[in-house]
DNA sequence: TTAGTGATATCC
DNA sequence: GATATCACTAAA
């Protein structure tokens, strides 16, 4: 039986939140009622300011600002014109955290998940769970979690870019 | 390895 | 208004 995740779930530290997401459902509900699911097998956290990796780290713009919000809000970013990234806002208001999904069970890459979800920029604000269409499901898997550093994060520096901050569940 | 793509931030 | 940047993918 699957358990839809509670926005408390998200209220806690991005660090905490990140691999315990792995192993959980994604669900996105269609306009036809039809509900499209897949496995997360791999997170990223980003987190604070400080993180140079985190979009944050120049400070609070109109792009941002969702981060700052607080847990279970979804920032959806749009990179490179063509895919959308899905990240879930973790943490208490004020502290810019977010978890980035970057892989299911089917569609592996950051940009597949979110075109075969039809995930984009409509969904960005909105709050996982509650009357959205967009939620987290746990039927009890827990995968095995290997934590590895963080990619695509070259620009960010030696001190970030060795952080192990992605987590990718193990078959 | 490179092209393609568009929103955002930063610089005039 | 213009340009540089970007947490990517597909094709070669």
């Amino acid at each position: 039986m699957a358990i839809r995740l509670e926005k408390s779930f998200f209220k806690r530290d991005v660090l905490e939140v990140a691999p315990e997401l792995v192993g959980k459902l994604v669900c996105h509900r269609m306009a036809d009622g039809s509900v499209i699911r897949d496995r997360i097998t791999e997170t990223e956290a980003y987190r604070g300011e400080e993180d140079k990796a985190c979009h944050a780290s120049k400070g609070r713009t109109k792009r941002t600002e969702l981060l700052y919000s607080e847990g279970g809000v979804f920032y959806v970013y749009l990179c490179y014109g063509m895919h959308w990234l899905m990240n879930v806002v973790t943490g208490n208001a004020g502290e810019p955290q977010g978890v980035l999904i970057r892989a299911g069970e089917l569609y592996r890459g950051p940009a597949k998940l979110t075109k075969n979800l039809r995930i984009d920029g409509s969904l960005n604000g909105v709050t996982a769970g509650d009357p959205a269409d967009v939620w987290f499901e746990d039927d009890g898997y827990r995968p095995e979690i290997i934590t590895a550093p963080r990619v695509g994060v070259d620009y960010a520096g030696e001190y970030w870019k060795q952080k192990e901050w992605r987590f990718i569940g193990k078959e």
